[in-house]
DNA sequence: TCCATTCTGTGAACAGTGTTCTCTGTTGCG
DNA sequence: CGCAACAGAGAACACTGTTCACAGAATGGA
């Protein structure tokens, strides 16, 4: 009970393919909504995934992904329950696409909000980050609760959702940096003394690592402490959000956007932005 | 889609009491692990009720809240599926009162662990409720799954929650108020000016009435931002803990312990604690 | 003590679920 | 054209939560 958390099923191999039964397990062409092909099948075949995907987000938007149905889906789709099985291993792979997707319109919606400010508004950029993550999960309920509540999928997740899933964070590191590049940052409020361990110091190290891998510019003079606080903006930003959408500010924070700019200015002072740009 | 959100099922009557169709609503003598009845027959109730909520329990730390079966725990207790519906009217009654049960098993390891340090030492007290939260949640990861991850109870959150709910957060506040009474508070550091909109500083005032009214002496001087310091705190704690325990730190924070360690003694020096006491 | 009332438990049944399997066509490629 | 791969249908299986009619037991008042 340490490590695999909420593992309800084993995991399983991703696409059918009936009588295909073993050959190189190389590139499966069956899932994701990669380049269309261009045989007319898998143009087909692309085109089914798509429809069961966009059913079932609908109906996620609807009844959670606790009552999504794959029954219901294809009730929707006018084909046999059965037939779903030709393009998605089980229910849980389908809500493993939703995932995905999931993670890909709420990073698209963050990066596009923040996408139409100028660079150098480093603060109001931050706060429009915040902002627009609240506001797709408070218009995206449902969608929100598959992605940041319970996790509902059992085995672990699965490689491809986790540069989607990274890409709000990523985003305030990247108006962080680009501050820092353009000397834009004040002093520090410092929370964070005693300076981070060892341990967390490694932690730290190793998230840059992997920031630069996806192409993210970091500065030579960084303070080895912001990456963990924007970590810690994350969490905060999402914590807030949870508890919103899940019921736990019924009895204390009722003006959550204006509870979320508090929060929002909070963590920016503490990472060094400044008052106003 | 704006209020009730995630209401999958509507709402019903807790007890079923089939011979006795509609009589006074009164008192329902059936739900709910309250003085045990001094009639055999109360007694063997309660016992029931007691039972068909440790076996529950058991099994939602397996499984989880999802895969939790009612058939399955009558099969361990012998009896017959239906026999459950003489006791609780659903599936999501048992939940309910799992869901109570949890808040306040929760509420008791931080208010234990808390208890047994001397009242002012309010920075260690701080820290070892914010610890203490954590611990239980790692321990017990389902139960907190279903406490703080996303809803599954349809109908809104019954009364009886909210008490069991607060525990940690009026904690929290009990901890900053008793060092403002010692005069032990240092200066703030003011991270939340703009001072708070007169919206906020309503719902603070609310927040505080509530306080008061579960019994928690509060100061006549108090910063009137302190409520809402208090409630940051809390779910910044929870963001945190939801983020481990959800798999959302898995390329960033390993160290989850340390990790916690700075985020508590950051909000320690937010709400005003002294470094060490 | 007897009896009617109330409660408790059972077993069958219903509607629904995810998933598998067999079978029948259809499609595409060599 | 013919054969292999695929797509869909439909029945079936093993579940699930819940309801209902029924039988037995406890209870409390006459």
């Amino acid at each position: 009970m340490s490590r695999t958390l909420f593992t309800l099923f084993d995991r399983k191999q991703l696409a059918p393919m009936q009588h295909a039964p073993s050959g190189p397990p190389g590139p499966t062409p069956s899932a994701g909504t990669g380049p269309r092909g261009t045989t007319p099948r898998e143009r087909a075949r692309g085109a089914m995934i798509d429809d069961v995907i966009t059913v079932a987000r609908r109906q996620l938007g609807e009844v959670g992904a606790a009552g999504l149905s794959v029954r219901s889906v294809t009730r929707e789709l006018g084909i046999s329950p059965s037939a779903v099985y030709r393009y998605f291993a089980s229910r849980d792979h389908i809500l493993t696409a939703l995932l995905v997707e999931g993670y890909s319109r709420l990073g698209a919606a963050v990066t596009d909000a923040d996408d139409a400010l100028p660079p150098d508004r480093v603060t109001t950029r931050w706060h429009r980050v915040w902002h627009s993550t609240r506001d797709w999960a408070v218009a995206n309920p449902h969608e929100y609760a598959l992605l940041y509540g319970t996790p509902v999928i059992g085995y672990a997740a699965p490689p491809e959702t986790v540069e989607p899933a990274t890409r709000v964070v990523v985003r305030l590191a990247e108006i962080l940096f680009h501050a820092a590049r353009r000397g834009l940052l004040t002093e520090r409020l410092d929370l964070s003394d005693p300076a981070p361990t060892a341990g967390l110091r490694a932690d730290a190290e190793a998230l840059m690592a992997t920031i630069r891998e996806l192409g993210v510019a970091v500065p030579d003079d960084l303070d080895p402490a912001d990456p963990l606080r924007v970590v810690n903006a994350w969490s905060e930003l999402f914590g807030a959000i949870s508890f919103e959408l899940f019921g736990h500010y019924v009895r204390s924070i009722t003006r959550h956007a204006e509870h979320l700019d508090t929060l929002a200015a909070a963590s920016a002072r503490q990472v060094g932005l400044p008052e106003q740009d």
